[in-house]
DNA sequence: CGAGGATCTGACGGTGTGTCAGGTCACTGT
DNA sequence: ACAGTGACCTGACACACCGTCAGATCCTCG
């Protein structure tokens, strides 16, 4: 597995530089975070292809050259968003790593997962879809930050599913990666694609619930008492 | 659940129309399936957001004049290949519905779903990329297509776990829908994203292999023979 | 208050968009 | 064979966005 640095938050940055080399004062990072709330509000209105630097420029009362002088174009901005989001994403292999996965605590302690996953989701759905797309086009900038968001919960929760195995509750056979990588994918998928199943008119309690099944039998092997 | 139509080749409507109303002939239609190509191959090795009319129309030996003849824009183009696509879907539910899910077949019958669901993801990763992030940003186009694709799919696994429920192997409480959703978005989720999974030093085989298991317990309630 | 660096922007050449009017092509019937 | 007639295509254009630079403006500090 590569090695993968810690999270660090993007304000404390010593080492940031605008577009002609100094570092910015007061004065600078006011405006470049007024540039990136603005990119974050546009990516919510409007579909990321159709954002534009001159529409992100004009609500943030400033030009397109203003924005030129902290970002290389809008996908730089973006990906500013992205690892500030990775960073508020830490808390979720706590969740994992300090819950009960004994017995029936199992189902709440996923359950709690799930709960927390899709919060998540939610919040930062417009800069999560972008991650997404941009990580599958083979982007590896994103595709960095996207492995140290999902990176820790995976391993937490091949933790979990390591110790069942090693009281013989998995199977020997499975790989603890593997199978916690699929539920990430589950969650993930699911987080993002939650009004999809509410249209099929899939309850979210009901959802939550099959969701936790699957997290909570996966990694302990411990079929839930219903 | 809201009424789903079934799907019909592109090719064959003929309600086809260009921009000025008129229905295409022989050589309009061959002009029009060149750019429907040359789309495809520009989603390939361009990023969606760089996708330019320009382009494909350049690639396709004609002028942009001409691709506005055929689609309002890049999003209606890849929008028909997205149908086609679609279309090809179909046999994923067939490979459920078909097989047996009695005793131990039910791991090798997963396992089988799961093979089809990476090669069909593989063949058309970036028409279903680009489908996503439009269904995820709300476009009901692009929704309408990837409900009537994952629909049947989840249906077919839902009928499966009915029957288990029917023979009190997976829990009453379970809404079958529910956790066949959860199962296609696991699918659906690692497909896409299995390269990172290859980056994390994951095995394709381990992977599948867990994919699997989850599958044929959420709807068989059968813990696997290991 | 004035120097000097930090910050911003007007202006510009380049590229892509989307829409005409009018040109070219190919099938048709004789 | 060959004109006539739609079907089909495109050059040209007005508009919008990009990305860069030189120079204007703003702030801070001595």
């Amino acid at each position: 597995m590569p090695e993968v640095p810690p999270l660090r938050a993007v304000e404390d940055d010593p080492d940031l530089r605008a577009a002609d080399g100094r570092v910015p004062g007061r004065r600078g990072r006011a405006t470049r975070q007024r540039l990136l709330e603005c990119t974050r509000d546009m990516l919510t209105t409007t579909s990321y292809r159709d954002v534009k630097v001159i529409d992100i420029a004009r609500d943030a009362g400033t030009s397109p050259a203003t924005f030129y002088q902290y970002f290389a174009d809008v996908e730089a901005a973006i990906l500013v968003l992205a690892e500030e989001m990775a960073q508020q994403g830490q808390h979720l292999p706590a969740i994992i790593a300090q819950g009960s996965w004994t017995g029936d605590d199992a189902h709440a302690t996923a359950l709690a997962l799930v709960d927390a996953f899709l919060a998540f989701w939610d919040e930062h759905r417009p800069v999560l879809r972008v991650m997404d797309l941009a990580t599958d086009e083979g982007d590896g900038r994103f595709q960095k930050i996207r492995v140290r968001l999902l990176n820790d919960i995976t391993r937490a929760l091949a933790d979990v599913a390591k110790a069942a195995q090693a009281e013989g509750r998995v199977p020997r056979r499975i790989d603890p990666m593997a199978a916690a990588g699929t539920l990430v994918s589950m969650l993930a998928h699911t987080a993002a694609h939650q009004y999809g199943f509410e249209f099929w008119g899939i309850r979210t309690a009901k959802l939550k619930d099959a969701m936790a099944r699957q997290v909570s039998w996966t990694v302990t092997g411990i079929v839930p008492t219903d």
